[in-house]
DNA sequence: CAGGATCCACACAGATACTG
DNA sequence: CAGTATCTGTGTGGATCCTG
């Protein structure tokens, strides 16, 4: 399930909307899933990869260095004989979660509404 | 600037998260840029692409189609001599907006850090 | 366990040209 | 003006294998 799990980046010019900018935060394939899956609290690696099952190592690991390096995401390693890393949102990467929840809400009704319409349809 | 703005659908499996489902009424290069554009009110084809200026009208177009299919955004024909379409933001849309405004308020917030570390090492 | 390296496919955006 | 059709390039994710 990948294919158009794509970032959104720009990649050479003008970039004349703010917008488009702010979005490269959250771009990139699982990242809006493992800013979710962090909610609760620091999650370790496996446990991420648990959480978004169709995602792979890579790009999970991928993803995680990309949200760490926007200040989104801190990792914090430790010293345990299994090596065992932990991830956890910082402050400005809670601030996301009322933006996903609002996407999650308005998706829900979407959902709701064609269900309704394919009712009223089918009565017929 | 598009090669990575890509969607972020998923194409085949088990989607087991709902998060994912739910990203792609937004999903698509451009697509927040449009929905963004639309907060204001109503706007035409062709202001929308002199919003977002490296659009191409055949990826504007189909993401118009894709929005207004997914119920965030309603076209309006106007009869008149040069065809004239307007597009507007459906009430399920519109709560798209506070949604889109976080995001931009978290890219804004970590831009503004990012030039005061520059600082910082600047000034060492 | 955490994750780096490779190789590959393919969906998606861009450019251009055309229509009513 | 508002779009559509076609062709092509490319980034990005998936799968697999491998390591400390």
């Amino acid at each position: 399930m990948p294919l158009k799990m794509r970032r959104n980046l720009s990649p050479k010019p003008p970039e004349p909307c703010m917008l488009t900018e702010c979005m490269q935060v959250i771009a990139g394939a699982w990242a809006p899933n493992v800013i979710w899956s962090l909610r609760a609290g620091r999650r370790r690696f496996s446990e991420l990869k648990a959480d978004i099952p169709p995602v792979s190592s890579k790009v999970l690991s991928a993803r995680l260095s990309e949200l760490e390096e926007r200040g989104v995401l801190s990792r914090h390693v430790r010293p345990t004989s299994p090596p065992s890393v932990e991830y956890e949102l910082t402050e400005l990467g809670q601030e996301l979660i009322p933006a996903l929840e609002a996407i999650v809400q308005v998706g829900h009704k979407l959902k709701l509404m064609r269900a309704h319409e394919l009712d009223s349809e089918a009565a017929e």
